[in-house]
Order: structure tokens, then sequence, then C-alpha cells
DNA sequence: TGCCAAATCACACAAAGATGCGATTGCGCG
DNA sequence: CGCGCAATCGCATCTTTGTGTGATTTGGCA
């Protein structure tokens, strides 16, 4: 069988000395590079087209993302795998919209890592389960909207004010608000009023990315 | 800890009976009941309000997909991790859009389906990876455009509109982005036009939230 | 060299949002 | 049974934002 030729881009010299050691250990899986940024990388896989990249998001200069687009703009057979800190990243779509295959976070175990090169080799895509929770949460879109119990904990929001935040943090204006959720204008700036406070707010802006950031939306 | 409650449904008694022969090692999973169909599962989940239900999508009767749709609408917090024969069908959408969490192929080890439960219930998704698959090909069918005006790549954003955006993506006024970047206000608005346009946004809500999305902050 | 695009600024007006100061209703809880 | 709080709504006022319609300068490049 032939072996799997892997690239690795990743501007930690620890990680991309972690994943060759890891690599290593199997015989069937051959490290064609390991580099520090993407700069170069349309010239490596256009000569090399390696099979799967091991592809780190955020990197000095040209990031993984647009770095994959790159990548399958000049080999589209390669697989990539994007390896992200976090997977409360926005990012997951966008670089799966670019190309990439896969979706690990650092500090999956080796296994793991020589797992999803062979399953992406194959024809799946591994993803880190919480990452695909995001993609899962993108089909649900719809709010099933629940619990008219008070007890909302999070931030002190009730479930009315949760409601109204879910609808900010979708863009809408305090006139689709109302309209969407049947109630005046007025009502809603009433809530968002409260938002605001409980938040410690002073705009809609800020509202939406203390929200994002607390994982309230 | 509290034990995961537990529910099966499934029309095969060989997998009902394995999959409890499987729970039934684990201290910490409490199997509720397990069911040959879903006729009566909405009595059931507003009783009991399982913590996870295992959910075959092929079920004579009620199948699997409006019997997630049903458990979601009485009982919104319960996880479905869907059951499924084969990767190669498009319930795969069908069943995360009517709010099932996870999907597993039959034939997963026992250990897969015990962390699979222990993935829902931490918040993640478990997605066999020929599953995910199908939804990363999802994304990827709307093809990604490659305009190239400015180098600063992205969405064809200049770099001093990238500023401007990253101010917004702050939740900064016009006035304070002015300050911050000594311009006047009215030139902060002239860059914030150009980035609706070329973001498709109307306001800065909705560019803060599509710049997240795309991965441009 | 002449055109273009980016960056800067200006003014005016309309729409949306933020805030201050209310009011009424209905529900749970001690 | 009264208290508090969530949810609803109203109005007034000021600020911020969005948009239409301009202008000037500068650097690149065909």
């Amino acid at each position: 069988m032939r072996s799997i030729r892997i690239a690795i881009f990743d501007d930690s010299a620890d990680i991309r000395d972690g994943l060759k050691g890891i690599l290593k250990f199997y015989p069937d899986m051959q490290v064609l590079g390991a580099f520090q940024n993407a700069n170069d990388i349309a010239g490596f896989v256009s000569l090399e087209k390696p099979d799967v990249i091991l592809m780190d998001i955020t990197m000095p200069g040209m990031n993984g993302i647009e770095a994959t687009a790159v990548v399958k703009s000049f080999s589209p057979q390669t697989q990539v795998i994007i390896l992200s800190q976090h997977s409360d990243d926005e990012k997951v779509f966008t670089a799966l919209r670019f190309g990439a295959t896969g979706y690990l976070l650092k500090g999956e175990d080796a296994g793991s890592i020589v797992e999803a090169i062979r399953t992406v080799v194959a024809g799946g895509s591994p993803m880190n389960a919480f990452v695909a929770r995001k993609a899962v949460d993108y089909f649900q879109k719809q709010p099933v909207q629940s619990s008219r119990t008070n007890e909302t904990a999070d931030f002190g929001l009730s479930a009315r004010e949760m409601d109204v935040l879910k609808c900010l943090g979708k863009g809408m204006t305090y006139k689709e608000i109302a309209a969407d959720l049947n109630i005046s204008i007025d009502t809603v700036r009433s809530h968002i009023r409260h938002i605001y406070e409980k938040l410690q707010a002073r705009s809609k802006s800020e509202a939406i990315l203390i929200a994002m950031r607390k994982g309230l939306i």
C-alpha cells in the first residue's frame, strides 16, 4: 500500500515537532515537510500534491483558512484537516466552506490525529464533537423556544430577555424583533434596556459581542 | 454525580438488548426504557424527560426523525442520538434540522456509544466521520468567490476598511473609532459604507455578525 | 501622463437606537 | 394578602447611525 503523504503547517515548532514525532511511528505515513507559515504553500502543494495537510488556523501572514483555499485551488484532491485551539470559533464554517475536510482541536491525543488522517483518506470527515456541535446548531436555526420558567440562570436574563437577545444575535432591528415576537417596539426597548443593564452593554453591538463571548448566543 | 437517564427506541430486539447490555456495565447510565416503536413517545418523554435518547431512524409507525421532532417539542433538553444503518442518506440533514444532536452508524463499537452519550451530555455532537462528511459537503456546495481587488484578500476589504471593521468588532462607536484611528467621523462613515456594501450588511450588528461568521474578525 | 481606486473630509437629513420617567397586569411566595 | 418582579406598553428627548451627494489628495499603473 502506498504511504500517505502528509504536510504540516503550524507556527509553533513544538506542535510541528510533536506531530512529526507521532507520525514517525507509523510506517505508512510520510511527512513531506513541516512549515511555520503558509506563505509559500501554493508552490509547495502544486509541486508535491500531498494527500493530507494538517493546518493550523492561526499563523502569521496567511492564515489557515486562506491557505486552505489556496491548497484546494492548486490540488483539489489534497485533504485539509484544520487544527484549532478553540471550538467556539465561527471560523469552523468558513474553513469548511473553503474546502477543509476535518476539524480537530489541539490537544487531541496522538491516536485521534492518526485516526483522523486515515479517516480523511478513506473519505470521511473527522470532526471534534464540539466543533460538530457548531455545525449541528447551524442546521437547527429555528429557535425551539422552550422553558417559560424564569430561572434562565445564565446572566440573570429572563426567558423573554433571552428571546430578544437571540434576535439581536441575528442582527435584527427593534422593529423586526417586535414583529417577530408579537410585541410593541416599546416593549422591545424595555427588554433591551434590561439586557444592557445585566450584560453591562451600551449598544446592540456590545450586547451581541458580550453575549457571544459568554456563550449566551 | 446524577446518573445519565437514557431511553432507547429501536424496532430490533437484538439492538435494544445489545444497547441495554452495554449500558448495564456503566453505573452512571440508567436505561429508563427500551421501546420497539415511537408511537407513544410523546407521553413517555413528557413524563420522564430523559437526558439522552438513542433513536433508530427506521421504525414501523412513526420514524426516528418525526419522533425526534416530537421529543424536542415535549422535552427540549433531551439530547437525541440517531442510530442509522447507512451514512449515505439524506436523512442526516433532516434529522439534524429536526433537533437530533448526534448521528452514529450501527456497528460502532460499545465504547463509541458510551462515549457518544457522554459527549452529548457534555454539549458536543458525536458524529460518525462519514456522516460528518455529508454535512461538510453541504457547506462546500456554496462555492467561494476569489475577488482580488486589494491584497487584503478576504472580502475585497482594503486594509483601512479592515481596521475599521476590527473596531466595530470591539463594539466601538463611530466617535470612538474616529478617535482611535485619528480620522474624522465622516471618514469612518465612509469606510463603514464600503464595508456594508462588500459584506452586504445594513447595520453595525449585521456587519459584526457576518464578519465573525466569515472569520474576518 | 492621465485614469482609477483608496483614503480623507464635509453637510444634510432620515431612520434607528438609547434613556429617562412613567403605567398596568398577572403571577408566585412568604 | 400584599410585595416584588417579569412582561407589557407609552411618550419624550437626545444621540447614534445610515445614506445621499458631493470634494480633495495621493499613489500606482496601464
